[in-house]
DNA sequence: ATCCCTCTTGCGGGTTCCCGCAACACTTCT
DNA sequence: AGAAGTGTTGCGGGAACCCGCAAGAGGGAT
């Protein structure tokens, strides 16, 4: 069996061929890539259907480049493996893993027992693992009361790239006024708060502030929304 | 010479364990941190006067932890060592480094001998020492036409934590029309286009996008920002 | 079918934002 | 001193935003 590992930390990833060819005697190879224009090429080029991938890299993301690798081969089987616990991560990979793929999620500081563990069952029998600790720090981020739904989520990304609610209307199909009160239950889920000692605020920016801040987004995410809208964009005269 | 690592990420911290050992006879003890508290008890408990620090850590970032170390002793030596090249980091550095303070500041990718090189001048000889690679990497990420300046910085700030322009010029003691020109040359300075096809934007929150996409800001930006604004609303009526 | 609940949509108006215009400072150069 | 440049401030108005209100439009449950 051949492996991809992307990652671009030469530690953390010295240490994962370590645990690999330590756990998985089924492992014949182990190509490396640092970023996800490389993960591309090599998962291409070698035919690969087991990929361990960071999440944050410098070029193209872990996300993007997934999506890319599902689309071509949606049996590839994927472990993401991060430092980080935010919900666009995982609202990222959710919303790009194809019916019946198997993948999993894993924090860097999971022991390497539970490493094994996730090693052999996502990729080995394909299953599906995310790590519990992942929603533990979440809860723990202070985040929105309840979470966003899709229609909410994308209303969300139109907003923090800076649209107008016209325009955000037009995108999503909906009027004026609906869009109005995604953002209002937005405000109201992401705790934007009119109150807190009669100062007023500009809930706008405020939305997008506290969206970060509960990790509900991060840059990578604002990027990639960017170049969505870009696409759509594109396409529509 | 005691120093103190403070770094969460253990296979950085044994590296720099390492580097630490083969490269300066002079330590005698090297003591470690997991976050910005600790690391503050500790170099107060030990009279630490020489330490190397992660930037991006959970409880409290690498930044807030060196104020307080350079409030009680501005003598300390502190090599800040990040994977990032963001603006913002250098920034909040440069805003707290005491008078005639030995700094650095490193890329957690540069080679072993740089990585020498810059303990030796910063925690033996005081020297101040700051990585090229990152200026040559924020220069590629297409950040802001020209720098900011700190006024326009601090109103920067104000407006990402949500502030509206009559309470920025509560705080800044500026007019109202004040605080709008320098958002005006903020719009510009990101590269916030009205134009792009004639669409119609939200200047407020895509000057918030630009600058976190720029790495002219991050999420703990906002973050002490925040906390900063707290404060200084507590002590006023 | 009827009632109830949720979601959508239009209308209206109060507020904030964005910014051109013009009047002053204040500095700097000649 | 005079001129020319730069930064600050007030005024005014068009556009966008926020949101209460109320009239539909579906979707279950009884």
């Amino acid at each position: 069996m051949k492996v991809l590992l992307v990652e671009d930390d030469q530690f953390h990833a010295s240490y994962m061929e370590d645990v690999l060819v330590e756990t998985l005697p089924e492992v014949t190879q182990i190509f490396h890539a640092q970023n996800g224009d490389e993960a591309e090429q090599e998962a291409r080029a070698m035919a690969i259907d087991a990929v361990v991938m960071d999440l944050r890299m410098s070029q193209r993301n872990g996300i993007e480049a997934a999506r890319t690798l599902w689309q071509e081969r949606p049996e590839t089987r994927i472990l993401f493996w991060s430092n980080y616990a935010d919900e666009a991560y995982l609202r990222g990979i959710s919303a790009i893993v194809p019916e019946d793929s198997a993948y999993g999620y894993l924090l860097k500081t999971a022991p390497r027992d539970r490493l094994k563990l996730a090693l052999r069952a996502v990729l080995i029998e394909g299953q599906i693992m995310v790590d519990r600790e992942i929603h533990r720090l979440q809860r723990a981020k202070g985040q929105p009361r309840t979470s966003l739904d899709d229609s909410e989520y994308a209303v969300l990304l139109d907003l923090a790239i800076g649209l107008q609610d016209r325009l955000i209307a037009e995108r999503r199909g909906m009027s004026l006024r609906t869009v109005q009160n995604r953002l209002l239950s937005l405000y109201d889920k992401l705790g934007v708060d009119d109150a807190h000692e009669d100062l007023p605020i500009n809930k706008r920016v405020r939305a997008l502030n506290r969206a970060l801040v509960t990790r509900t987004l991060n840059i990578e995410t604002l990027e990639t929304a960017q170049r969505d809208f870009d696409r759509w964009q594109a396409g529509r005269g």
